[in-house]
Formats: C-alpha cells, structure tokens, sequence
DNA sequence: GATGAATGAGCCTTCATTCAT
DNA sequence: TATGAATGAAGGCTCATTCAT
C-alpha cells in the first residue's frame, strides 16, 4: 500500500514525537514513555524498533554526524596531498568551500543538528563539536610545519593555540542553528566569520595569506 | 568553637563531596543520596541548608558565576561612560584587562567554573557562557554606533555577526578551564587570542585600533 | 517434498533453538523471542505449531517423560503380578532390570532429561523425580506388605523413610545426567548405587534378598 | 519505644511478605511489587534495606545457609585430625551427631530451608545441596584413603560413586523438609537413612563399620 | 503455514524530597 | 541542627502472546 498523506508509519510517529522531546528536554531527560505515549504508540512497539533510547538518539543524529565529520576528513585528506605552495594558494578557497557545504547540509537537517549541539549530553554525541575541533587543529597544525619547510618564517605558535581558536570558530558557526538563524543570514555570516578567522591567523602567525 | 583543622562542618562536607558529584556527573545525573552519602551525612540535614539539588548547584558556582557578570557589567558600564575618543584609545587595554581579571579570577576558582561550564545542564546556569557573550555583543554593537556617530567608516556589520564571534571567543577562552591548561599558560593563550580577534575586527570593520 | 539433508523444517529449527535457550537458561528465562530469533523463524510460525511456551516445553520432553513413567507403571504392574516368592526371587533381577531400561534410554535422550531434571521450574515437569519416586514408594510398600503376608517376619517400616530413601535413589541415579557422566561409567556407578541399595534395604528390614 | 505485639516493623514486615511470595513462586517468579505491595510498604522503603531482590533473599536464608555448611566444614575438620583408628571407631557417631545438629538446626528454620532447597533458583543458593554434598564427597574419599593406609582391605571406589551416594543422601534427609514431615518423625527417618547408608557403605567397601 | 508489528502489563530499581522524632 | 525511614512517581526495558495480512 502507498503510504499516502493521511497514514503516518509507527516510526515516523517515533520519529516525530522523539524529536520534539529531546529537544525540549535533551537526551538524559527525556522520558522514552513521553515518547511513545506522543507517538500514539506502545513501549513494546518501540523496542521493536530500537534497543535502547540510546539507539534511537543515534537513529535521528548518527547518520548527520557521520556526515559532517567524514566531509571534514575527505576535504582535508585531500588538502593534505598538495603541495605546500597549491596548499597556501587553495586554503581559503577549500576551507570556505567545506564550511560552505557543511552549512548546506546542517541546514538540510537543522533539527537534527540541533540536537546534536545541544541536546546530546549522555550520548556518545556530547563531543561532536570537539571532534571536528579536533580535525581542524590537526590539519592546521600540519599545515604550519608546511609553511616553515616551505622556508616562510611563521611566528611560533602552539597547538593548544589552535585549539582553542579552532572551538572558537566551530562554536561560532554552530550559533547559526543554535539561535535559529535563517539560511542565507547564516551564510553570509559564516563567511564573514571566515574573514575574520584569516585575518586572526595572519595577525597571529605574522604572515599574509592567498596573496 | 573555632573550626579546627580535624573538623569539616557538615556544610564543607556537603559542599566537598557535591563538586565532586556534580563534576562526576553533570548536574542532572548526580544524585544527592550519592552526595550526603559521600559527605558521611544525611538528607535531613541537607535540606536543613538547601531546599533543593538546584540551590546547592547555586551555593557552590552562584558567587562565581555573579563575579564574573559583574566583572563584565561593570567593566562595560565604565567603557560606555568615556567619550568616542577614549573609547577608541582604551578600547584594548580595556577589553585585555577585563579579560585578565577574569582568567585570573576563575583560575582561583578553578572548579566552579568547570561546574558552570560543563555540568550545569538541568540549571539556570547552562547558558552562563551565552550570557556573557549577550553583553559583550550589546557593548560591542553599541561600540560601533559610537564609532559612526564619530564619523568614522564602518563597513556595516550585524548583531547576528557579533553574536557569533562573540561566542567563538569565549568558547575559546573556556576552553583552558575545560582542558585544565595550567594558569600562565592560559593567560598567555588568551591574550593571543585576543589579538586575534582584534585582527579579525579591524578586518571586518574595516579601520585599525590602537594605532 | 521428502526432509533432505539440507533442509531443516520450521518445526526442528524451533527444537533446536528452544533446546538450547531451556539448557542455557532455564524454562521460566528462557525467551521464546530469543528462540524464535535463533530459529530463524518468526513469533507467529511459532505459534501455529504450538499455544505456549510450555506446549513447547512438552512437546520437547513430554515424551520421553511418559516414556520413563510409563515404563515404572509397566515394570511395577507386572511385578504385582507375581506371587509373593516370584516377587521375593526376581524383586533384584527386576528392578536392576527397569533401572537397566531407564538408563539406556535416558542416555538415548540425554538433552531431554538434562531438561526434565534441571530446567523444568515453571512447568508441570518439576516433580518429574518425585512421581517416580512415588511409584517406586507404592510398590515398595506393597512389597514389604506382601512378605508379611508371606509370614517373613519384617522389621516396621514406614511409608515416609520409604520415601525418603526413593528420593535419594533416584536423585543419585539422575546425578549421572546432571554432571554429564559417560553412559558406560554411569551404568556401572548406577549398579553399584542399586548393590547399595539392596545392602540398605536389607539392613532396614532385616531380611535377606535374592539369597 | 519497646516493640509491642500490635506493632511490626518495615523490616519484619517485608520478610514475612518476602518470605509468603519466595515460597510461593520461587526467587526468579517472586515479584518485588508483590512484596513491598503484601507488606503494605512501598518500594522506596523497601530499597532502604536492601539494594536488590537477591539481597533481599539472601538476608532470609545466607545465616542459615552458612550456618549448616559450616557446621559441616566443622565436623569434617575435626575428623580429619583424628587417627585413623579413631576415623573409624567415632565414624558413625560423628556422623549421625552433625545429621542430628543439623536437622534441629533446619527444623528451628524450616521456612528458610524450604527456600534453600525448592525456591532458590536463579540465587547464589541453586547449588546449596551441591555444596553439600562436595564437602561429604571429599570427606568420605579421604577417609576410604586413610582405610588403605591403615592396610585395610577396601574395595576400589571411584569418587564420581561417592557423589552419587551422596547426592542421594542429602536429598532423602531434606526430604522431611519438603513435604513438610514433623521434626520427631524426621529425626527418627534420618536417622534410619543413615543406617541404611552405613550398610550401603559396607557392602560397597566390603567392610564392617562400628563393630 | 508464515509474517512480524503491535500489545500493554509487568519487571527491578532510582530519584528528590518530606517529616516525625 | 540532625536523623533516616518513608514516599510514590517515574525511569528504561522485556515479556508471552495476538492478529491482520
């Protein structure tokens, strides 16, 4: 039978009711009862589904997560196989290319990165922003030792440095879908925020970039 | 009685075992029978001080958390006094200043403000960071009104874009207290990141400061 | 379709499974979702061959149950068949006999008696040692009233240590099942068990048998 | 306060309630609604005694439980330091002296012991008789090794035999238990029991106890 | 014969909080 | 101040069984 618009399937209710909740109450305190009892739909039904509200948590983010975070690992897997003069050319390119693809695709599921930003603490979600802070540190880094093997005198600078640069960026951006901006506002602020991060990082490390 | 050297008052006691609890576990996960437990004391006489979970979470960090509000408020209050001229001229002494006293400040308080940044979910504290990032968005925005009316050219800028670097450097500057880097350390890293984020700013403004 | 070699039906695929989930577990743990799933076959398959988790308990065991029961109802019914000095002569030869008979087939059917024995709580088959030992304590009985019929002068017995002393017989004699005694080794052990026995019974009454 | 009659406390009245369903279901059966429910007590204060249903049932029985199997442990300690001359003279009084403890002992707590022995399953207690019977076996295959030292003709007895007997004998004395046969009757029983075993033993090892 | 989603009562356990002492 | 037994709702989860297809 097609499901047609009237008919809504027992996981799409769980679906439905399992979102609302944990955004409304994040993971830890949202009652799996709540959500069936939502869904119009039995305990036992949902177990049919899913092994734990772990799992279900993991059903509605997982998928968006992984997502991200293997965008992240291609694009820089593959700026890490230039050279160190394309990388210096490409790096403002490629790196605002990814942001805006991730932006793209975190507005294509904006609940879903709600949660994961904000609703996630008690699941193996909590440090989603970390990972990809974790990213963005190493390549960055790498990418100094670069510089300097490409004989450019860089200032010294430490990897906790980056780090906490780079959560700054990340947090920055995610304020996007936090605070329910819209599309295309957020797009452009991104690639203001953008800006603003190269000009940080030719300040900090004394050089000037794409020139 | 003079509070000697062998004795813990059952308040110490509860407020020792509770930061432990609550860094543990997060506020809505740590469970207050693990707490008296802890303390080698009982319910009653914890409800003898608090009335609830919530209110000791607020008797531990509630001074910290107000410490540094104000730090702000009235940092901001003195800043929105000066002329447009001085404003311009103090502007970064200012702002490192502020940003000094507090690194200082939370580093005495190392705890708390694990507590206020990482365990805080369930309270009225989950958004302390987000709120210091409110005035320094406000104080931000009014700063450039200020620099217009002085006749000063401003590429125009947004609160959303303020809103969103804002969060960035605060996240960033927590982030020393989330990954326990020793105090000097910090104060350093910080400080670079606030050139940084000068940097950034007269690049998205479009003047320079300080000069 | 003749049963090939490669071909399992639905029905054996459930013995199997419900087999080892009632060893591993018990009758009241044991999951019929848990042996349908390692059936490979579905809940409802299960229900149209039987109406309950203990249908299919019986159904494993019923038979070979009724088997062992019927066999002491047949051994004991011919036995009182007999004059009092044909029961007297052959009472050892019989009885070793139907022990004989019992251990074979309990070898036979080792899985299902490791299940009648140990993991029949919750069913009907709990008492499964206890009926045999009330059979074997009726006639027991009604073999001691026989001899003083006979004018044997019999120490007074009574029906309670006949009891008693059933249970251990038989409680001995299934040990060889529960601790996965060879079937050869346990035969011997099983005779020694009876030479113990007649040694007891002899003593208990004062009479000598098969002498 | 002194306890009055018309009084009964939280604790008392849980294990009475504990006690009724224990026996009535078995551990794995036996509901803790049920109990907190028959106690008129609510489950909160239930879990102000203990911290699970196995603790619970191990309050009811462990003391009784250990208290017999030390008895045991006693007994066969001090058997084991006498000569083996005395072994065989105090044999059969040892031995009846620790059934005879032991009995009074159980009749003095014969609901914890019916627990012990029909309603243990799925508790550390399933293998209680077990426990039993190992100490015996080990004993009595000691005592047939000191019968050769001693330069005694013994029939050669394999130990899994010894198990078989023993299993058997256990099980018959708490038998009187079990269908709850009077405590003279069963002292008179068991101890008929053990003469019966004793000639059982003679005609094994082809030797005379006692004489 | 077989499917497998759905039922819904039931499981054991934990929680923050109250209150008579 | 302090005790600690008691509350009772709520938690996540499993169960044998049913039934429309």
């Amino acid at each position: 039978m097609v499901n047609q618009d009237n008919v809504t399937s027992t996981l799409e209710k769980i679906h439905i009711a399992a979102k609302q909740e944990f955004l409304d109450k994040g993971f830890q305190l949202a009652s799996l009862r709540n959500i069936v009892k939502s869904a119009g739909v039995t305990t036992g039904a949902f177990y049919g589904y899913y092994k734990s509200k772990e799992e279900l948590f993991d059903a509605l983010v997982g998928e968006q997560a992984e997502h991200v975070l293997s965008l992240f690992d291609t694009t820089l897997g593959n700026f890490n196989k230039l050279s160190g003069e394309e990388q210096t050319r490409k790096m403002t390119d490629i790196s605002e290319d990814a942001m805006f693809q991730m932006v793209n695709y975190m507005y294509d599921h904006h609940d879903e990165f709600k949660l994961l930003i904000l609703c996630a603490e008690g699941t193996k979600y909590v440090d989603f922003i970390h990972q990809l802070v974790l990213r963005e540190t190493e390549s960055s880094f790498a990418y100094i030792g670069t510089l300097k093997q490409m004989g450019i005198k860089v200032k010294p600078i430490n990897k906790n440095l980056i780090h906490i640069v780079s959560s700054g960026l990340f947090t920055g951006v995610f304020e996007t879908i936090v605070h329910d901006m819209p599309k295309e506002e957020a797009k452009e602020y991104i690639q203001q925020l953008q800006q603003f991060h190269t000009a940080g990082w030719e300040q900090l490390l004394g050089v000037k970039f794409g020139g």
